[in-house]
RNA sequence: GCACGAAUAGCACAAUGGUUGUGCAAACGCAUGAUAAGCGUUCGGCUCUAGGUUCGAGUCCUAGUUCGUGCACCA
């Protein structure tokens, strides 16, 4: 094109394009190059804190899904936000190593299992297994742009922590809260090992579903109702939906209150079952109801201690009564297995009927199983069914459908199993724990509710995993007299071994390296101990860090309580939980001031995200296509208190999103070029109406965004931010200004004046840009004039400088609802220009000119005084309120009579708009049209405004 | 099964009990001096359903539906 005359066109490098796959990994390079995230530190080192600990996330793989990329970007959303508002706000990333999914993934490649390695070799494999993942996630961790203290994260696995874990299970010895006991206990066959409450989830699950009937005893025929004729075969009627429980089967449950009846069949002798379940059972197992005689009925208390046999053991079964007994499924004769059900093991420890048990760790029956013996559990179901069947003690089989508890890592269904274990006695101190959760700020506020109940109703924490890839159970076992040692001395010991040579040494050493040769036992004094083969829950390990990290780094983190933990809704019943049990028990406060939780990451249609599905989000995808800023703007675009959903279709939205963000930094930019803020910047009295309201704009967007970050809703700063950058800039503000910053002369007030206001809109942003698009805002700061960044603070990276503060003097109510007023009025003029131009009469608005004329002389008067930048606004060549006082041909109109024919008339909301052709000449530099065009000598093509401008741009 | 939460345009989110709105997307157009940009217009909603309270309900109440989360599960 022929640059014919010289304009002011925008000048930037800042590139249109982000380039994210290259450029922000060179931005994150150059944070960590410059230490950028230390200095923050050291600058608000003296400041109040606000210390968001990690939650650690674990290291079962090395890449992270969706759902810890979204967690760990509001984590850093909060700490950048802090850190600009002033806070010390540091961030120390954590993870999770131990325990059994890395055990068995380890065990998984490891021919001949467990028994071919050494627990020392296993946990070595294990030990690289882990922070072979760590590397992976940490690359993921910065690849999103999260700061923090990468150089030094904590590690469960590390010497320090698991030092201070041990030192936590001390002082919850010490205060009596552990203790080991036998129980029926979650039990994982598969992963062989106890399971605390939060590591069972329940799934669908098909059970085969029996009814058998227990024949009375001979010897128990008197404790029988006198209506029973005498000689007649008597059953009890079970119903159980996990056959292979019933080798350990010891009695059968009635409920003390329910009435039985006994009822005379023709083949199966008298049936007893609950009144209440007759029909239903009758029902299921295909009786013919005529065919049923009632004997007559019984309460349940009244059948007490009446022996049946066990249908296929040698033995007897027990009538007993229990108030567990329910009326909703079954017969309301309760088969009763002390060792595989917790019901079952407390009633049977009232009867003392012992605890039989006779499934190992693997799940395979042992001998005391009978005839299935070596049968794992869930392959004898069928056998057992089939005996039952031969025996003619089987009275239906069929399937059932519900719900089952599963291993929460390997997904298989569990078993009840009763073995001794350690417990953390959370009776003990539940009363002080529910204080604590309300000492916490939950947000949402449900989640107090949520973990209260949990916490209310929680049985005592299962501590203890028979496994070696773990921190031990530091417990000593005298030789002499078997009792176990548990005291402070021996804890500390242990303790201070740790701290220095890991807690491998619990599997290299001797008891007596822990203890000395000359430790004596408490209850016989015997010198001479075995070391506990168990190790802790990883709950446990988790749960400690608010002293193993938060406590230790002292320094760093300024000890517990910290101000936040942040992680989505299913740590209620883990971590949050598991802090707060050690934390209570430990100091008799919650270890965090407040827990924010998120949801779950859903697909665009709102489906759980699974691999089987397909409908997997992977944030490597997302980052390589459209960067971690829009990755990170979609976690603050939703409201993440429910479910998040993401898709394709969302990514493509938030990429333009991102773009419309950039584009308006790069109109900011291109348009400062030669703008010095100490010299050139115009007071804000003197700004016109229109440049003044952009700025008070300004302030409320800083106003309500502040409210938005503080109340972590970041949603709405979202909306906010972009609504302003597209509503009031982009198409308002910019679209209208662009002629004044292109065409007026370089140094003319009205320049300047925009340009006054450009450069708070850009100082302001690209703060405000910080905590959610961090490498966005770094890449505007960097192409930021020297001369502007100088204005403010001049910090080496953007990442530095303060968050901006609304200020109350740029609020003008006033220009408020000046406006409120005006651009509707505008979006009529842009209506009726719409049908001019429909109608092929015009291209641009510029070649039209406009002719309002309102029903309220108020709002004529008002619009009027917008004298002669009303053009501007409207982006036309001339515009004339026909009905203001004092309006006539004032505003760049000719102020000849029309002569042309309106090309375009609207009338809308009390304003008629005529839309005319521009009058005069368009002028060949700034494209208006204008009567003036030609009056000028020396440029004799341009307008006079043009004319006037022209000769104060340097000749090139 | 119980409890809690949610449901507003294709999508993301708004709306002190008072005319359902913003942006994106879509369609059409303008422009070509923010240019792999920009602007305009248009389209799009029985606010999940059914009742109720009220002068007036997206909003409050009741019941239900769907989804989600948690808890409990049948031995």
């Amino acid at each position: 094109m022929t640059e014919k005359y010289p304009l002011n066109l925008p000048q930037t490098d800042f590139p249109m394009k982000a380039n994210s796959a290259t450029r922000e990994v060179e931005t994150q390079k150059f944070w960590d190059e410059n230490k950028v995230y230390e200095k923050s530190l050291e600058k608000r080192k003296a400041s109040d804190k606000f210390v968001l600990h990690d939650g650690p996330p674990y290291l079962s793989s090395a890449k992270i899904h969706i759902g810890t990329a979204l967690n760990k970007i509001l984590k850093d959303i909060v700490t950048k936000y802090k850190a600009q508002k002033g806070f010390y706000a540091p961030y120390v990333p954590g993870y999770d190593s131990h325990g059994l999914p890395i055990e068995t993934a380890v065990l998984k490649e490891v021919k001949g299992g467990r028994a071919a390695l050494t627990p020392v070799e296993l946990r070595r494999r294990c030990r690289d297994f882990a922070l072979g993942n760590l590397k992976g996630q940490e690359a993921n961790f910065r690849r999103l742009g999260v700061w923090g203290n990468w150089a030094e994260p904590y590690i469960t696995l590390d010497k320090k922590f698991e030092a201070a874990q041990i030192r936590v299970f001390g002082k919850m010895a010490t205060a009596g809260y552990l203790y080991k006991g036998l129980k029926s206990v979650s039990w994982c066959p598969n992963c062989e090992t106890a399971l605390a409450e939060a590591e069972v989830e329940y799934a669908d699950h098909v059970s085969n579903s029996i009814y058998v009937k227990f024949n009375v005893d001979e010897g128990s025929r008197d404790k029988l109702p006198a209506f029973v004729p005498a000689g007649a075969e008597v059953n009890f009627v079970i119903w159980t939906t996990t056959p292979w429980t019933l080798p350990a089967n010891l009695a059968v449950a009635l409920h003390p209150e329910f009435e039985y009846q006994f009822l005379q069949s023709p083949n199966d002798g008298v049936l007893v079952v609950a009144t209440q379940l007759k029909d239903d059972f009758v029902n299921k197992v295909g009786l013919d109801p005529a065919s049923l005689k009632l004997l007559g009925t019984a309460q349940g208390k009244t059948l007490e201690f009446i022996l049946t046999r066990h249908p296929f053991m040698d033995r007897p079964s027990m009538v007993i009564l229990g108030e567990h007994v329910t009326a909703e499924a079954g017969t309301g004769v309760v088969h009763t297995a002390p060792g595989h059900g917790p019901e079952d093991f407390e009633i049977g420890h009232k009867y003392k009927l012992g605890v039989l048990s006779p499934v190992d760790g693997r799940g395979i029956f042992t001998a005391e199983a009978g005839k299935f013996a070596g049968e794992r559990f869930d392959k004898s179901n069928m056998p057992i069914v089939e005996y039952l069947k031969e025996l003619g003690k089987l009275m239906h089989h069929s399937t059932y459908s519900h719900s089952y508890p599963h291993c929460w890592r390997c997904k298989k269904p569990l078993i009840f199993r009763a073995t001794e274990q350690w417990f953390a006695s959370v009776d003990g101190f539940r009363k002080e724990a529910l204080a604590a959760i309300d000492t916490v700020q939950w947000i949402p506020a449900s989640g107090r509710n949520r973990i209260f109940t949990m916490v209310e109703k929680r049985n005592d924490w299962c501590i203890s995993r028979q496994r070696a890839w773990g921190v031990p159970i530091p417990v000593f076992y005298c030789k002499g007299c078997g009792k176990y040692l548990m005291s402070s001395q021996s804890i500390e010991r242990v303790a201070a071994v740790f701290a220095v040579e890991g807690s491998d040494a619990w599997w290299e050493q001797e008891a007596s390296h822990f203890l000395g040769s000359n430790f004596p036992c408490p209850t016989c004094g015997g010198t001479e101990y075995t070391k506990e083969t168990d190790i802790m829950d990883v709950w446990f390990d988790s749960g400690s860090t608010h002293s193993a990290v938060l406590d230790a780094r002292e320094d760093e983190l300024r000890g517990s309580p910290c101000e936040m933990y942040l992680e989505g809704s299913d740590q209620h019943r883990g971590w949050f939980q598991s802090s707060l049990l050690t934390s209570v028990a430990t100091h008799n406060r919650a270890p965090y001031k407040t827990v924010l939780t998120h949801g779950f990451v859903v697909d665009e249609t709102g489906k759980k995200m699974s691999k089987s599905i397909g409908n997997v989000v992977d944030p490597d995808d997302v980052i390589k296509q459209y960067g971690a800023d829009v990755l990170r703007l979609w976690v603050a675009s939703v409201n993440y208190t429910d479910d998040i959903p993401i898709g394709k279709n969302m990514l493509v939205q938030l990429a333009e999103v991102y773009r419309k963000l950039r584009n308006t930094a790069r109109y900011l930019l291109g348009n400062l070029s030669d703008f010095d803020p100490e010299k050139d910047r115009v007071p804000l009295s003197e700004l016109s109406k229109l440049d003044a309201f952009i700025v008070h704009r300004l302030h409320e967007l800083v106003a309500g965004v502040t409210e938005d970050f503080d109340r972590y809703e970041f949603f709405k700063y979202y909306q906010l931010l972009q609504n302003f950058c597209v509503v009031d800039l982009s198409s308002f503000y910019f679209d209208i200004v662009k002629d004044r910053l292109y065409v007026t002369a370089p140094k003319s007030k009205e320049r300047r004046s925009v340009q006054t206001v450009l450069e708070q809109v850009l100082q302001v942003i690209v703060r405000l840009l910080v905590p959610v698009t961090p490498h966005l805002a770094e890449d505007i700061w960097q192409f930021t004039p020297e001369k502007i960044r100088k204005a403010s603070t001049n910090d080496l990276s953007v990442l530095l400088s303060d968050f901006p503060v609304p200020d109350m003097k740029h609020h003008n109510q006033f220009l408020d609802d000046f406006w409120t007023e005006v651009i509707p009025v505008r979006n009529t003029v842009n209506k009726a220009l719409e049908q001019a131009r429909a109608e092929k009469k015009i291209g641009k608005s510029v070649e039209a000119k406009v002719l309002l004329h309102f029903d309220k002389p108020e709002l004529a008067e008002k619009v009027a005084s917008l004298g002669n930048t009303l053009p501007s606004i409207f982006i036309v060549s001339q515009a004339e309120v026909t009905n203001a006082p004092g309006s006539n041909g004032s505003n760049g109109g000719n102020g000849k009579e029309h002569s042309e024919a309106p090309i375009a008339e609207l009338t809308e909301n009390g304003l008629k708009v005529t839309v005319l052709k521009a009058d005069g000449e368009k002028c060949a530099r700034c494209w208006k049209y204008s009567t003036k065009v030609g009056s000028d000598k020396t440029y004799t093509d341009v307008c006079d405004e043009c004319a006037e401008a022209l000769p104060q741009f340097d000749r090139k």
